[in-house]
RNA sequence: GGGCGCAUAACUCAGCGGUAGAGUGCAACCUUCACACGGUUGAAGUCACAGGUUCAAAUCCUGUUGCGCCCACCA
């Protein structure tokens, strides 16, 4: 069988076709039958949007979840990954926008029907293309459950929950300043705006005239702003009422430049440093919040200047009609013209900024839909508090809480067409709001029947905050709900933590009366080799279906830099991956599983994970590392008995694989539990390779060529046992490679269709053996000293060399006797190696090398130069001498003795014992080699 | 203005009280019958800086410097 494998391992002949067989076969689905005894393991999957292509934010959650759930199905939970899309108001509806603006159309061209039409058939077209991206990667969610937060029924589950809010006085509505993005005309929640910092921006100031100026008091009244066009809103100009400098202007006013307005001077120590520019601040109470709060203290009216486009209203009298950022110049330059500029500086400031549009946001006054948060927020935070929920990385409590205990209420509408309608209808005649599961027959205050529905939809993070719940098929009390809810895990990114975890968390814990999930996982964000953020501006993005299918540099840095010049678009990609320097031509074909592996072997403590293109290379090694190991082993397996029990070993090698495997099993499974799947795959990776490869299956060539008919059998069995409990191991980590391979090396009879649906193993998949672990580490020592001065000498790598071991130990004697051929394959010598007493006569022209209880001498005959031996006794004896030096230090000191624990003491006793007995040993050799020298 | 985090080998990162680790890269040798996407061996780190606690500090505390992120309505 293993001939017809090729010699490398290759992933994209075998990767699709496993999937289509894990579909037809029904493996990710979760059972909701109800004789399943099976414990559920449950998570939702944070919902891509349906504008979205797959990006490494993506492939990222994709395969963290996806290695939880798989360790989760094979441990036998009834494991459910509900995957599912978000509508995401104001992103699709902004590209879809833009497709319309290509053809010279606006949405209100075709009309809110229309356009609505159109965005679900944009979202028939190419939404689902995400998810099928996710499924290159591998991932089992279980997609006959797919829901679309758009579904009519999880929309039936947001009129629910707006309703209910609603009627407990959790929802309202009200008329304040908020966030208005101008470019895509609606308003947006606090966490939706940007604040970019560190903006060079300009402060300029400018002089109101005084009405009626006491004989020789001041005429006018200075004051600076970084928005000077707002001074057309300005219904105050507020001075602190200490500042000895304004005392004679206490209760005067000012005369408006451009409108027929008199700005009264007001006095407010809240609003007003006097440190700060001229101490006088001009009040624009409709268009900033600092002044918004400030005219409610004073009572002053709200002049809003501003349309909903940005331009300005007839508020602006000669101003009318501009564009906010002309009328700033123009203000300025009329300002200047009538003599009332008085100069302006630099001045660092923080700009707020649409998190979608990018536009710079402007503070309006309006009505909006609001949730009083405080309420949801306290259970929330008792929850976090008491470890109904636990989030990890623990840090991220911190933030969680300060963010919950300063929270603010939530606008919740907005002026877009794509999303959720809110369930309320305006009566035409009295105006009364009236909210509703369906559209009422009449007004229920004045029975008129002629009403209206709310136009604005609903934030979209507020469907995705009922999705734990939502997809389970909420309000209805379903089967699936009764036993998928709360969640196992929440796995996502911290970016969306109160955008989307913390919210989830106050509606399951307010709808549900539980937490939604029991532990939040947070992982870092993907950003390029130098730590910078991709995007397309920086030219740094990375498809991850071109690292499983490979691309040359040309169509990534295409893909990257869209529109830019090759070259330029290159040196950017280079600068930010400069590993890719090394890498040839482009991606190679890594495959889905090295991806994986790859993501999974970055920390998730990492608040950044900086991607290393050459990281790919090494995991796509391994697959093929973990391929030829099995194809190698195949040759000799075929035959073997596997059953679920460990095999009888007799053989140091077995005994001690064994272990190993058992040992590295409970790692993987504790990094997987730990949320630490970094740890995980390290303990495989080294496992397979450094284990598994460089010693088990090297040992075990010598037995299959030379051993007894019965070591060979119990060998052959020990193989083929741990090659397939290996796979097992892998394979929430590579499902493609382990599936493959699995299926073909023997298994226990009664192994299910897929390696996916095996049990994971456990600790006891192999028995702890400590001496045989002691025993090969001596053998293991010995033999890479031997090569060490095999290398050293520059002894040919085919050459056969004598070798002789000498222990005071007789069980060590014993070890290096019975292992003879071992240390004969590993070492290459002729023929077996003389196991012998210390006091034995040493060979001649030989070396030594002194590893713990052994002393490891190679013959060179000749080949060895005296003195460059005694060069290397005296390194050794330098070394050692340092290190002698350091724990005699430690023993000699009273307070070490007398503080530090007794095992500790110990064990430096012990070392220091076995580190003055080699020191002696060597001393012996640098004798030999002086009288041979001399 | 608050809060959080990071500084460890050339690069990307683990370790977080008991004698410095991995992957990649680098050097030498090897086409040995699973794998050159390989093997063997090796070189390479005053663990940012300065104090302190401790028998013992990369690891705990304090401060400094340099990065990064989050929150906040400073004209």
């Amino acid at each position: 069988m293993s001939s017809e494998m090729p010699k490398a391992y290759e992933p994209a002949e075998v990767e699709p076709r496993w999937y289509q067989y894990w579909m037809d076969h029904g493996v990710f689905r979760a059972s909701t039958e109800g004789g399943d005894q099976r414990p559920t393991y449950v998570v939702s999957m944070p919902p891509p949007n349906v504008t979205g292509s797959l990006h490494m934010g993506h492939a990222l959650f994709g395969t963290i979840q996806d290695v939880l759930v798989r360790h989760k199905r094979m441990q036998g939970y009834n494991a459910l990954w509900q995957p599912g899309m978000d509508h995401a108001g104001i992103a699709t509806q902004t590209v879809v926008e833009r497709q319309l603006k290509r053809e010279n159309l606006t949405r209100h061209d075709l009309g809110r029907e229309a356009f609505i039409e159109r965005v679900w058939k944009w979202k028939e077209e190419s939404g689902g293309r995400i998810l099928k991206q996710m499924q290159v990667l591998g991932c089992s969610a279980d997609w006959d459950r797919l829901r679309f937060t758009m579904d009519p029924d999880l929309n039936r589950a947001v009129t629910e929950a707006f309703v209910r809010l609603y009627e407990e006085g959790l929802i309202y509505r009200d008329t304040r300043l908020v966030n208005w993005d101008v470019e895509s005309r609606t308003v947006l929640s606090d966490l939706e705006v940007e604040q970019e910092e560190g903006v060079s921006g300009e402060l300029y100031e400018f002089a109101y005239a005084v009405i009626d100026p006491e004989g020789d008091g001041a005429k006018e009244l200075v004051v600076a702003t970084t928005r000077p066009e707002t001074m057309l809103g300005d219904t105050a100009v507020a001075v602190h009422p200490e500042d000895p400098r304004y005392q004679h202007l206490h209760g005067k006013k000012l005369r408006h430049p451009f409108v027929d307005r008199e700005v009264p001077i007001v006095l407010d120590d809240i609003l007003v440093d006097m440190e700060f520019g001229t101490g006088a601040v001009k009040v624009t109470p409709a268009h900033d919040f600092n002044d918004f709060a400030t005219g409610k203290r004073h009572s002053l009216e709200e002049i809003n200047i501003m349309n909903l486009d940005g331009t300005l209203n007839e508020q602006a009298g000669e101003f009318a009609g501009m564009e906010r950022f002309a009328a700033r110049k123009a203000v300025k330059k009329r300002l200047a013209e009538l003599g009332l500029e008085r100069g302006s500086r630099q001045h660092s400031m923080t700009l707020p900024r649409s998190q979608r549009s990018g536009t710079i946001v402007e503070p309006i006054i309006s009505t909006q839909w609001f949730v009083k948060m405080e309420p949801l927020a306290k259970p929330a935070l008792a929850a976090v508090r008491d470890g109904r929920t636990e989030i990890r990385p623990e840090e991220w409590v911190k933030t969680y809480n300060h963010w919950l205990e300063n929270i603010q209420d939530w606008c919740i509408s907005r002026q877009l067409w794509w999303g959720h309608q809110i369930p309320a209808w305006f009566c035409a005649k009295c105006d009364h709001v009236n909210v509703a599961r369906e559209a009422p027959a009449a007004c229920s205050k004045c029975q008129h029947t002629e009403l209206r529905q709310d136009p604005d939809v609903l934030d979209t993070w507020f469907s995705s905050g009922l999705w734990p719940f939502s997809t389970l098929g909420w309000p209805e009390q379903t089967e699936a709900l009764q036993r998928f809810y709360p969640s196992s895990d929440m796995e996502t990114g911290y970016d969306i933590l109160f955008f989307w975890v913390a919210r989830m968390m106050m509606m399951g814990l307010h709808f549900m009366g539980d937490v939604p999930f029991r532990r939040v996982l947070l992982h870092g964000m993907v950003v390029d080799e130098t730590g910078a953020k991709m995007s397309k501006v920086k030219g740094n993005t990375i498809d991850p279906l071109d690292l499983i299918h490979g691309a040359d540099f040309k169509s990534v840095v295409a893909k990257a830099s869209p529109g830019a010049p090759e070259a330029e678009a290159l040196k950017k990609f280079q600068k930010a991956y400069p590993s890719t320097a090394k890498m040839g031509q482009g991606f190679e074909p890594y495959g889905g599983d090295a991806l994986r592996m790859t993501l999974c072997s970055y920390s998730p403590q990492a608040k950044r994970i900086a991607l290393s293109p050459k990281r790919f290379e090494g995991y796509r090694n391994f697959c093929n590392k973990v391929y030829n190991a099995v194809r190698y082993s195949l040759t000799h397996i075929e035959s073997a008995q596997v059953t679920g029990e460990p095999p009888k070993a007799t053989l140091l090698i077995n005994r001690w694989i064994l272990s190993r495997l058992g040992k590295t099993v409970e790692q993987s499974t504790r990094g997987i539990e730990d949320f630490r799947l970094d740890e995980g795959t390290q303990a495989l990776y080294h496992f397979l390779w450094d284990e598994l490869c460089d010693w088990y299956l090297e040992a075990s060539k010598p037995v299959f060529s030379s051993g007894s008919d019965a070591e060979k059998t119990e060998t052959r069995n020990t193989l083929a046992y741990v090659i397939e409990a290996t796979l097992r191991a892998l394979h929430p980590y590579m499902p493609f490679i382990t599936e493959e391979l699995w299926q073909r090396v023997p298994r226990p009879d009664d192994s299910p269709e897929s390696i996916a649906l095996c049990s994971y193993p456990t600790a006891s998949v192999g028995p702890a053996d400590e001496a045989a672990e002691r025993d090969l580490e001596t053998l293991q020592g010995a033999i890479s000293a031997a090569r060490t001065i095999r290398t050293e000498y520059q002894v040919h790598p085919g050459a056969k060399v004598p070798l002789a071991l000498k222990s005071s130990d007789a069980a060590v004697r014993d070890l290096l006797s019975t292992q003879h051929v071992l240390i004969e394959t590993l070492v290459k010598t002729d023929g077996p190696p003389q196991v012998q007493a210390p006091d034995a006569p040493r060979l001649a022209g030989s070396v030594v090398s002194v590893v713990g209880a052994v002393d490891v001498v190679v013959g060179l005959k000749g080949l060895v130069e005296a003195s460059k031996e005694s060069e290397r006794i005296e390194r050794g004896l330098k070394k050692l001498d340092k290190d002698v030096v350091s724990l005699q230090k430690r023993l000699e000191n009273p307070k070490f003795l007398q503080n530090a624990p007794q095992e500790v003491v110990a064990e430096v006793r012990e070392q220091l014992a076995s580190l003055e007995a080699q020191r002696a040993r060597l001393e012996d050799a640098k004798q030999l080699v002086a009288e041979l020298e001399g």
